[in-house]
DNA sequence: GCGTGTGAACTGGTTCACAGCG
DNA sequence: CGCTGTGAACCAGTTCACACGC
């Protein structure tokens, strides 16, 4: 029924739902699209062309209603019924990752952590339960986890990656540099690749510099 | 002299640049460009446009030499002098990104890290230098740090980033949900915001099993 | 007047297809 | 024959500009 939306436009679309929910939290009702791109950094009308895929829900010479909008994205997006994630690799990162809290308000229950050091595991305090990795399978098959935050060293990335697919999971955000793809059909990948980002970052300011001179 | 390249280019240059000196690790000495592909997930001829825009590197009916697609890439990226980064904010992320491994090989130093709480500075062990966040602009200044890596609480993130660019900072990986700009102009910013990552990908996969249905 | 919704124009990045060379 | 380099065709997403409603 909802027209295919672009990659990017849910990417903002993310954002402005979470900037409804702090913004909600001030006392604030509405919000006109121009504020809404300010907050964001993106201009007025991507912000309009954007909320406007999922119908039109502003109210024109007014802006749009926080809570109408919010309530919109929710169900637009999928934020209502909540998912399961895991994290594979429990190093400073993983680790990291574990106890981020930032994914609780999003419906995102952290229900497992997989490293393949025993020793590791038993040293990690956390509320959430820990398992050896030969376990991801099975332990992701019966929690019904669907998401995993892939945090494991390089060279171990793509057999993680297969024991992950072996549970039937849905999604991996991937903080490897390493390329993973075991069934692009039935699971989607992100990359959050951190040396890269910085290489990029300084490549810019390389290029910038240059074309100055 | 280069022409400009487009981001997503610079951003897959990065990657190839990567790519190119793990594979000269294992002995290999040249590679296609649909071999680069496939190790990186995009399409052959998107790899060559990309090269392309550093001139004529490849051999034809050969493939790439990796010795020499490095050196090129280094110097159009500017990867061969180093640049001082910094960590401002050093809770569970920014901890695990002060003893990350993969910045070293791409000539990033850490030189710093700040945070806020005095109490958190004496406990972490580490050699990189700590300063309490108040000293960021004179210790950025002084140490001629160029990049920062922001991880600090989303209500912390304006400040720090004004004590950054009042450092003269040039480039800032923003691991906080807020968007941070303080001066446009001079500085670059890259976002990485974890918990839209998240969001986005549970998105997808809604919408993917809404279409199928 | 303020602020949304939206078709139309534009942009830049991707993909195609093939010429050219070892 | 394999594989690069590259102009041309294509496409997605962004930007513009303005009509319409409160």
């Amino acid at each position: 029924m909802t027209s295919r939306l672009p990659e990017t436009t849910i990417e903002r679309l993310g954002k402005i739902y979470d900037l409804c929910r702090t913004t909600r939290l001030t006392g604030e009702v509405r919000l006109s699209s121009s504020r809404i791109g300010k907050s964001l950094g993106i201009p007025g009308h991507t912000v309009r062309k954007d909320i406007n895929f999922l119908g039109e829900i502003g109210n024109t010479g007014y802006g749009y209603d926080l809570e109408k909008l919010e309530k919109h994205l929710a169900e637009a997006l999928g934020f209502l019924n909540p998912r399961k994630a895991c994290i594979v690799g429990l190093g400073r990162l993983g680790s990291a990752l574990l106890e981020y809290r930032r994914f609780k308000p999003d419906n995102v229950l952290i229900e497992a952590g997989f490293d393949s050091s025993i020793n590791r595991l038993e040293t990690i305090v956390t509320p959430t339960p820990l398992f050896p990795a030969y376990e991801i399978p099975e332990v992701v098959r019966r929690k019904n986890i669907e998401l995993a935050l892939l945090a494991v060293p390089a060279k171990a990335a793509p057999e993680a990656a297969a024991l992950l697919a072996e549970g039937g999971i849905k999604g991996i955000i991937n903080f490897t540099p390493v390329t993973i793809n075991p069934d692009p059909e039935r699971i989607l990948i992100r990359n959050i690749n951190l040396a890269n980002e910085l290489r990029v970052l300084s490549s810019l300011l390389f290029l910038r510099d240059d074309e100055a001179s």
